[in-house]
DNA sequence: GGTGAAATTTCGAGTGT
DNA sequence: ACACTCGAAATTTCACC
């Protein structure tokens, strides 16, 4: 995996567009006080070396119905790497599983699950989860209150 | 809090901006199949309802130099107000503290921390969390693989 | 990195259903 | 109330310095 190096430009471009991915590329030119040409050259380069991965639409999930948010832990019976690997599978397969990922540790998987309510969770539960080969045990974590979520990573010491 | 009638246009538009958030609008309305304008003035309707919360680009961890995820279980000493209050201040402070649940049962708060590798950890463990008054007992689960992530909520039966 | 100009997009006003 | 067409203003995106 090639290490672009990022200039402090590069991470004011980068900063602002985890923030707003839908500036005008004549705004944030302003911002880091270049003109749009340079300053798109610079975003499309971002893009091509895959540092921006993506640009993505944030919605509020209790205006979408989606208001139960729980934490699931899921250990496997046995630890054969197809087992693993058809686990994963299904979890990218179920659009409720936003997150999905293998630990180290005692439990092998967490899952981040996002459903209307309580009934929709027991039904994944039974229904998806319970029914896949290999699941031995699953602990569900409700989630009182997200104090904070975003996607920001940090530059301070990008390389 | 209000909760707006989605029709199937919406949803699909929500469902195109939550894949791709700078898709021009001319474009987004050659995939629902209507002209620019009525299709602009949805989207700035589910921006203006809260629906939309924000665009934001998502960054590749392993190329801003962010390659350790670690999922945190902490629970505080005693159940005040005063404390969970403060503690999910200091993780609103925090960058590398990218989400932040508080929880029901055993464990208080769930945390996902982005650190460029484990003597960083090492250092938010000690310098950030175990300084925080109240903080009885911490469980750290190294991230091996992230099998999934996303951020779209599915809009199956969004009211 | 900057300049200028062409191509494209945004977004209002006015019209129709 | 919702969508359409038209056109001006702004933005994006080139080739070139």
């Amino acid at each position: 995996m090639s290490r672009p190096d990022l200039d402090p430009t590069d991470r004011q471009i980068l900063s602002i567009l985890q923030r707003d991915a839908r500036i005008a590329n004549t705004e944030l030119a302003d911002e880091i006080g270049l003109t749009p040409a340079p300053t798109l050259r610079r975003v499309r380069r971002l893009e091509e070396e895959g540092v921006i991965h993506r640009y993505v639409a944030l919605l509020d999930p209790k205006l979408v119905n989606r208001d139960l948010m729980v934490l699931v832990r899921v250990t496997l019976d046995k630890q054969t790497k197809q087992l693993f690997h058809d686990f994963a599978e299904q979890m990218r397969a179920r659009p409720e599983v936003l997150e999905c990922y293998l630990c180290l540790g005692d439990t092998d998987y967490l899952l981040k699950v996002c459903v209307p309510d309580l009934d929709a969770y027991q039904r994944f539960l039974v229904d998806v989860l319970a029914s896949i080969p290999g699941v031995r045990n699953t602990d569900s974590t409700i989630v009182v209150k997200q104090e904070k979520y975003t996607t920001s990573l940090p530059l301070d010491d990008a390389p």
